[in-house]
DNA sequence: ACAATTTGTTAGACTATTCTAACAAATAAT
DNA sequence: ATTATTTGTTAGAATAGTCTAACAAATTGT
């Protein structure tokens, strides 16, 4: 069985994989907070392990083993993010520290009775999908905001950026999770857009902001 | 702060302690299913860090900084059993397991919330206490049925040994905390007891289980 | 193409936690 | 009281995960 450690670097992999599947040494160490020789020797001890592909020199590449293992970890992490926000209360900006956690227990029968419980959801709080029991994922296929033009409309759906202090400027604009957004107009200048939705009339949002708002974009009605 | 390891030698130490407060170093190492040697050094990195009071070839006491560490991971592994007796469906013979992982989480906020949505609890799915914020735990000076004499009646309030066995068996035989039991005699040669409870109007509990159930007794009216 | 920079590797060391083997102290038993 | 047994200690080694220093390969920028 996976250590904890090992359990965090399969994640990492997971997360940091380009649309190639190829992860870099010095991401991995940065996105672990570890030197690049302290990533380098769990590589390959994760090779040693069947986890991921690799050779000297070369990114490094999850097996489907090792992808499988991760995404069941991301799994444990999304169910308990879910179940912290829908059943005890807690705001989305709480969450994730203690998903982190709470992800490492060997309990198929807590995680089971956590997705009965919220009636088997598909993503977690911030709109990021759940690997089902196989370790599948589904793929929801949203655009980024950036992508929407004047005149459409867009369904808040998922997030690019779970970090507490993008979900608390969400927070203080009032933007959730299903939220309607109709796009007024685009400034080609620095990429920002100014939308409407609920009760604001007129809001500004940034290109950094836009680009981690995930959304299913209509045309409006 | 203490790691996972040295957390479960405070818990074992806290569970293990005679009346005076002390504890074998083999009767530590035997819980703990480690060596001999493997307890004696964590002994003395506990000292270290002023946690235990120790010296050689003498038994091991917490401090009361130790005590107080031990009785908060006690209070998160109990209010954890609660919390998925009482809210998630377990049953008082599944959790332990589960407990005890979940207990090395730090995050107050998610115990804290525990608590709350269970209205404080004071004891656990076995009648064990919960210690409170500031490790301080009371004293019920509940009994071992074993003391209670013919003609009294006794209501089962917690449990010396919450071993799955053991729960199990009072599951089969439908004893529960709060069951009122009736002394219809006791077997001066093996110390057994006849007892009658809800609807069970006659049943033969054996010294060793007489032992480990814990009750209020009172004189029949 | 070659220098500069970034990225990756090796070697060697440290800490935490564990072990076995050997021995020493304390306790129990005759 | 002396031996036998149990309990506790020391020494030395193993593993997992981490580090720094030094070097090597790959990539970038003229």
């Amino acid at each position: 069985m996976a250590s904890q450690t090992e359990e965090n670097y399969l994640k990492a992999l997971f997360n940091l994989a380009n649309p190639e599947g190829e992860i870099n040494i010095s991401d991995l160490a940065q996105q672990l907070e570890v030197s690049m020789p302290t990533a380098n020797s769990m590589v390959k001890n994760l090779q040693k392990r069947g986890l991921v592909q690799y050779e000297k020199y070369k990114p490094v590449k999850l097996t489907s083993v090792g992808k499988k293992e991760a995404a069941l970890i991301i799994r444990k992490h999304r169910l308990t993010e879910m179940f912290l926000v829908n059943k005890m209360g807690f705001g989305w900006e709480e969450v994730h520290e203690i998903a982190e956690q709470v992800e490492h227990i060997h309990s198929p029968k807590l995680f089971e009775r956590m997705d009965e419980m919220m009636g088997f959801p598909t993503v977690d709080p911030h709109g990021s999908p759940i690997p089902d029991k196989q370790g599948r994922i589904q793929n929801l296929q949203l655009k980024s905001l950036i992508e929407a033009n004047p005149g459409q409309e867009a369904v808040l759906s998922a997030l690019a950026d779970s970090s507490t202090e993008f979900l608390q400027y969400l927070n203080s604009r009032d933007l959730k999770l299903g939220t309607e957004l109709k796009i007024l107009s685009k400034e080609p200048f620095d990429q920002s857009m100014i939308v409407s939705y609920g009760s604001v009339e007129k809001e500004t949002l940034s290109q950094k902001v836009c680009e981690k708002l995930l959304v299913k974009i209509f045309e409006a009605n």
